[in-house]
DNA sequence: TCTGGGGTCCTAGGACCC
DNA sequence: TCTGGGGTCCTAGGACCC
């Protein structure tokens, strides 16, 4: 049997999680901005049709908050994770597979209808998710993940879809990828389209019908697989549980310029201690470890970049062994006198935890204890929310700590933050 | 004042080996 | 006139994704 693929899109998803908690939300621009309220990351509707473009910097829309009634927030990741889990958890009902895709997407693999009409069925989900979680979703259904994903775009853009559209099927299918721009396929970054361009391909169906020679010359392998599936032919299969990172960044830019390595080393701290979080989420142990530190590019100040790599003695995902050894990275790489602006963490060569081949000339075998103690600093986080416990070495009033100026309360997590419903 | 964070895959080219 | 031929491994860099 044929499989048909359906992506699951969550429309503008940051704002819409902010919306659901504050419903005066709605019909107002609004924007999420990135990690340190550096950029516009979320755009509802209202604000795109401003001209806010993505990626814009927070102190460019300053004019338009004003103009505009604009509501702008920090990322509250809490708040976005949880309403993820909870519209994959409905999602994941309505079909035999399932691939978490981001934060706000997932493949779905539809196996048989039983003479149910795919729109119909997409028609379902969308109804669901947005009864019984606030969010609006957008499906796209098509015989390829590369054409279900540009359903799903198309669904978006054209609002007398009602959110679903299939592609499967279509007749006029050229010319809806007539005016499909190259770049908007799923695969095609600005590096590509643009060479494509060059070469006279500006459109979906001008590289649909491009010769297979030439995208693998120049677009290798990758590449050409997005062109079969522009095709219909299915070369993306749906994949299953994530495999293990193969590496783990942790890292942040600081609210302000950091000049003392007492604070520098306070931010590894933490960062080498979440990304040691990350590795035993996923039972690893990392080989080898990277620390840097960086000023800021956009500054004339004086610049200074470096990054110290060190392999550890035997695998490890011990917190504190790797704070240990970050800090004592971090004061041979340290040189007063710089605004630094960036540091982290960059763990890799990671193998299953519980195949770790020892080093012969370790003093002993990594305790149990140890391995509990992780344990229950991980369990105690996870239901009391992160920072719950934390090592000293992370500091405590963390002066360096990213702005967060705009940030909503975490509604679904922490029971100090529950929404209040007031009786009017 | 002001510009994010975290990933994957592929290829070319050099080092090294027989 | 002429300086072999492959194979593997590693790294850096480039492309992409959200």
């Amino acid at each position: 049997m044929k499989t048909i693929f359906a992506l699951v899109d969550c429309n503008n998803f940051y704002v819409s999680c902010e919306r659901v908690f504050d419903p005066s939300l709605a019909g107002r621009p609004v924007v999420v901005l990135s990690n340190n309220d550096g950029n516009v990351v979320a755009r509802s509707n209202e604000a795109k049709a401003l001209g806010v473009p993505f990626a814009a910097p927070a102190h460019e829309c300053a004019p338009l908050v004003k103009r505009h009634n604009m509501a702008v927030f920090s990322s509250n990741y809490a708040l976005y994770g949880d309403m993820s889990q909870r519209v994959m958890s409905i999602v994941a009902g309505f079909a035999p597979e399932m691939e978490i895709y981001s934060i706000d997407e997932a493949f779905l693999s539809l196996g048989d209808l039983a003479g149910v009409d795919p729109l119909d069925y997409a028609a379902r989900i969308r109804e669901t998710v947005r009864r019984w979680t606030g969010i609006p979703v957008s499906v796209g259904i098509a015989p390829t993940k590369t054409l279900a994903k540009l359903a799903n775009r198309l669904a978006k853009r054209d609002p007398a879809c009602g959110g679903v559209l299939a592609l499967d099927g279509r007749s006029d299918l050229d010319s809806i990828l007539d005016g499909v721009a190259t770049g908007d396929v799923w695969g095609v970054g600005p590096r590509y389209s643009a060479m494509l361009a060059r070469h006279g391909i500006r459109t979906a169906r001008e590289l649909r019908d491009a010769s297979d020679a030439f995208v693998r010359k120049r677009m290798t392998v990758t590449g050409l697989r997005t062109v079969h599936e522009l095709r219909g032919r299915s070369c993306i299969e749906l994949e299953g549980a994530a495999p293990p990172k193969k590496g783990i960044v942790s890292s942040r830019s600081f609210g302000r310029p950091v000049v003392e390595l007492a604070e520098l080393s306070e931010a590894v701290a933490s960062y080498t201690a979440r990304a040691a979080e990350k590795l035993r989420c996923q039972r690893s142990a990392a080989s080898l470890m990277c620390v840097f530190v960086s000023t800021n590019p956009f500054r004339d100040d004086p610049q200074y970049y470096n990054i110290i790599t060190r392999r550890l003695p035997a695998p490890t995902a011990d917190t504190a062994e790797l704070i240990r050894h970050a800090r004592a990275d971090l004061e041979r790489i340290y040189r007063p006198g710089f605004r630094y602006k960036k540091t982290g963490v960059f763990l890799s060569e990671i193998v299953p935890a519980d195949s770790l081949q020892l080093d012969l000339f370790a003093a002993a075998e990594p305790s149990e204890e140890r391995a509990r103690l992780m344990a229950t600093v991980d369990i105690i986080n996870a239901r009391l929310g992160r920072g719950a416990v934390y090592y000293a070495a992370e500091g405590v009033r963390k002066a360096w700590r990213m702005r967060q100026e705009r940030l909503s309360r975490r509604f679904t997590t922490r029971w100090d933050e529950l929404p209040v419903a007031v009786a009017g």
